[in-house]
DNA sequence: CCGAGAACTTGATCTACATCAAGGCTGCAT
DNA sequence: ATGCAGCCTTGATGTAGATCAAGTTCTCGG
């Protein structure tokens, strides 16, 4: 689904926040609860207000596409609020998830005209927007945002590296131990209660999306959760939340050690 | 070599260039010969007397570690010649090559303490190697450097994702073919002259680390590099190097189209 | 030019995971 | 509450690529 586009093509605005320029609209990275986990984290009270005026936020319901693979590549996010999804296809339809961004991480970067990938919200997601101008005229008013965009980036490059190692080298029991284990550190920190929440992993994407950042079939992700589960490493909780009950048996799986 | 080297012999192969700040030295990135396909392209001249200053240059053979997984992380290098590979390990030796850089290729950026990848030479190489304040130093000094490098992570990181559809979505077939278009192409680049060298492929590397970067055995790699060989979509051509025989059709195949 | 180890190829067999197939939940629209 | 559509689970079977096992061909030191 793309997302309800009332009048022109391009500013998808299915949920712009109404946009007049008050004080509120300018506090909005001041106010904003996960900015200290976020790229924003860098900038000082004047740079923030400068961020509130470069980006408008977007509230989008699950399954909306953010970018579309291949589009002119105009606009910079930040996630805060949710996840999204972020993907390559195949032209006969094989899709590999690239990575979930959750709140606090940015996507949409690109140095060529054109996205090379495709984005699309999980749940209810929240996003700040850059265009790309305005994106470029932040980095070079403001240095330490550039820089903290730059270490952003690097640990998005080592994130991939594990994630090619995982698709590469793990076998389909790792690849789901080591998806748990990162999605409870997901959960930790966008959980705002601290406590009991310890041991919880937020797993709302479906198991088609888990199957395609693992690189598996849905059925193999589901014998894999299964047996954990009968193997009592892990229990449903509410929602779409699961419940880790052996962190170190799952973190000795995920890590390619044999036992058990 | 392309440059015409002023007076000293080239340094013994297996060290670090002799230290002596003389002209030639200030001028090592001025007459660099792939400056313009790296980083350091987009520095003035007074930038590149910078860089000169701020680096040295190093010498290795095949099979010389760069970087050792988990070491600190005090260093940051630019390929200059010859081919690098990046790789992770599992504690039980299996190993992903998450990547091989070329001249004009950066690597080991990281904002962790220390390396979260191992790097080790394929062939003969040299590389310019910037201690870590140094870098930084560098990255505030010039703008334009700065922009430049956030651009490169950039793009590794569009490469990574496209490799990550590679590994979790590809066959064995779309891998091998994939795989030999990209050496073709960064050959390309690295080529000085043009011609008769356009469908040249350059393949410094043995078949375990061509395996350990597609996910694949050494068996399956051989295997279907034969198979190619017999339908005449490539040819074998001297010392590493394969001719594409049929750019289209692997093109096609590496694509995901079912046509042969 | 020779010999030995490393790298590569090819064949036979095995297996982890995919594919095919059938139900069973869950939530929401009527 | 009821039905249905999307999502998930579980079982039976198939297969791409792994593993096991020989050779064969490079490469390079002496």
């Amino acid at each position: 689904m793309t997302f309800p586009s009332p009048t022109s093509a391009l500013p998808p605005v299915g949920g712009v926040v109404p946009a007049s320029k008050t004080d509120l609209d300018v506090m909005r990275c001041l106010v904003c609860d996960i900015r200290n986990r976020s790229l924003c984290n860098s900038m000082d009270e004047e740079g923030l207000a400068a961020l509130a005026h470069s980006s408008r936020q977007l509230i989008l319901p699950p399954s909306t596409t953010i970018i579309e693979e291949g589009e002119p590549a105009l606009a910079f996010f930040n996630v805060t609020r949710g996840t999204v999804k972020l993907f390559k296809s195949l032209p006969d339809g094989r899709r590999q998830i690239t990575g979930f961004a959750d709140a606090g991480q940015f996507l949409g970067l690109s140095t060529a005209q054109t996205y090379s990938f495709g984005a699309e919200t999980v749940d209810n997601v929240r996003l700040c927007r850059f265009m790309r101008p305005q994106l470029e005229t932040l980095l070079s008013d403001y240095p330490t945002f550039e820089r903290s965009l730059l270490a952003a980036v690097t640990d998005k490059l080592a994130e991939a590296q594990e994630q090619m190692l995982l698709l590469g080298r793990k076998t389909a029991r790792e690849k789901v131990a080591t998806f748990l284990l990162d999605r409870m550190k997901a959960f930790h920190l966008t959980a705002n209660r601290r406590q009991e929440a310890e041991t919880l992993a937020s797993v709302p994407m479906t198991r088609v999306d888990i199957a395609d950042y693992l690189g598996l079939t849905i059925e193999t992700v589901s014998r894999t959760i299964s047996a954990f589960r009968r193997d009592h490493l892990i229990a449903s909780a509410e929602n779409h939340r699961i419940r880790i009950l052996s962190v170190a048996t799952l973190a000795n799986i995920a890590s390619g050690q044999k036992a058990e």
